[in-house]
DNA sequence: CTGTTAGCGCATTCAG
DNA sequence: CTGAATGCGCTAACAG
């Protein structure tokens, strides 16, 4: 048994070549029944379509969207924010027929994928520089969630006012205020931020975030000092209890965290209770995000819920669709029993 | 600006078009000086190389290699044996420079991707048993991990053995057994096996470690309640709890607890621990898989380590060699304090 | 070292 | 509905 092509198909079945081709994608070009003929036929000699490389080449499109994460796949698939978004991605893209390739941020060569997709998802920028250039010269369409690019599209949520929100609806007058802050600076450890200089000012949703918080503290005058306000290089548990830990340790104790994501708030919470400390009373935790672990934990925790999931099909919906401008989803504040 | 295309920029670099295809591939076949030239030319003019789908559809190789997943990209998320198969993975093909295509097992059309990679490793059988199907008919490389396909190659450790030794390592003979099992039936839900027929008898890993655990018994003619063996269908926390509860509950009470996973022996462990049992006096517990978090936790776990990354690496070696032998890899059986 | 040529497998036209 | 023709962008072989 040789290659099936379609035009060793077409030679078999004795019809031509634009009969198949049209068999497959063209449905109102022929009978009902010789397509039908022609498919049982196909699938009887194991020829299952047109070869999709050959395709591609020939219309221009694969039918293939790369997701570029922010970082390793590993690091991606481990959190829970960023799996609820890409169920999104791929249930909106199967509504579409589309396929899903993920990339990660991390590495070199956007080239070696690129011809073969129909164009990028960028969540979150991604960890590699290079490739954000690259993505500014790709031809191809380019959609970023959580950051922007210039003259691409964009989905995001208003980082800066939930933020606001978040931290106005814990804070009082009196309060000490710290921060546990996600990639806010450009260091891969824990740490407090301190004089570190801020990384990538502009785009990135840790600085709206700061900005947002910042702006709730301005308005009762509490002033951030620096060593309240912490660095964490990934939303994971013992990066955030590390830092949890050393902020619980300042004297004086804060009574309120604001936490950047809620896996960091609630390996906060963990630490805290450990400690003694009584949520809310003498501590008042609000996170970000929104996931569904927060609301089996006890205290369950106050945060801006952000849907990820959604926003994973909003993605998808704004970069097939040929409006650029971008595009702000809601987010919702719900308070639990942590503020 | 046209389109850059290695004709046009073989035509305004004023060389032939094999010049610039043997720059990019072959250096070999042309001076260091006009290669280096060239290259930069190219980098000048915004062309990054000869089109990766051309040039797969001319080669019949795209340097992408698929990775199927037994379930949706979700599930890998709560399971941290998966994304450190995959850690092993990425890094071995960055080696080889290929690159990776993520696909889930509950997909339906594998040929939506097929003609765009070199092949396939299967992380697992696909849950859409129909896709079993396509990757036999496949002519491309298929390489199975932890189950078997007639005639491929496949990487696996013994789990039959592995199970053997972990349970006579905690068993006595006066002991009563339970085994939290993982994807023992076709069901959702977590629940007794009692009658059921069993899932897929042949190649599935959790009726291997099932044997090793039953012939570890009968060493000590030790019979198996068939209400003291479990259905888990996904190894994370809520089922394994509530799989753990109800095992505990039963009368009389076991004395060990063999589990498939090390996620399922760490919920367990919690859950007995909250019901006041003490670990290992009262109950003995053994897990699989080899996890860090197993270390961190008190009492830490007796578990079947088999180093998932190190199995991802395999797999892509062997994806890549052109053995077709069935490879078993090693695995350690590690003591802790919870046997 | 270079230029030419023939496809890889297909979609699309166009005349029949 | 068919059959032939063209080219998507490239590589490999060959003759120079």
């Amino acid at each position: 048994m040789s290659k099936l092509t379609l035009k060793s198909v077409a030679k078999t079945l004795g019809v031509s070549t634009a009969t198949i081709s049209n068999a497959f994608n063209r449905p109102d070009q022929l009978s009902v029944a010789l397509r039908e003929k022609i498919l049982s036929a196909c699938a009887e000699l194991g020829y299952f379509g047109p070869n999709k490389a050959a395709q591609s080449l020939r219309t221009g499109s694969s039918g293939i969207v790369a997701v570029i994460l922010s970082d390793s796949l590993e690091y991606m698939v481990s959190d829970p924010v960023a799996s609820q978004f890409l169920q999104g991605v791929t249930r909106e893209l199967e509504r579409h027929k589309l396929h899903l390739l993920l990339f990660s941020g991390s590495s070199a060569n956007l080239d070696a994928i690129s011809d073969f997709v129909d164009g990028f998802i960028c969540y979150g920028a991604p960890r590699n520089l290079a490739l954000i250039k690259q993505l500014a010269q790709s031809p191809k369409r380019v959609l970023t969630v959580d950051f922007d690019l210039p003259g691409r599209p964009s989905v995001n949520i208003d980082n800066e006012q939930a933020a606001y929100q978040s931290a106005k609806a814990v804070i009082n007058k009196d309060d000490t205020v710290a921060i546990l802050g996600l990639r806010l600076i450009d260091a891969s450890d824990t740490r407090p931020v301190l004089d570190a200089p801020l990384w990538d000012n502009q785009s990135s949703i840790a600085h709206r975030r700061l900005d947002g918080y910042q702006r709730a503290m301005a308005e009762y005058d509490l002033i951030l000092r620096p060593d309240y306000l912490w660095h964490i290089p990934e939303s994971n548990q013992q990066f955030a209890q590390y830092a949890a830990r050393s902020v619980l340790a300042l004297n004086p104790r804060p009574t309120v965290l604001l936490c950047m994501s809620d896996l960091i708030a609630l390996s906060a919470m963990r630490e805290a209770l450990q400690l003694g400390i009584a949520i809310p009373e003498q501590l008042k935790v609000v996170g970000f995000d929104g996931i569904d672990e927060t609301l089996r934990y006890h205290p369950t925790l106050s945060s801006v819920w952000q849907f990820s999931d959604v926003k994973g099909e909003a993605a998808v919906r704004a970069f097939l669709s040929a409006d650029n401008s971008p595009q702000l989803l809601p987010y919702q504040l719900k308070l639990g029993e942590s503020s």
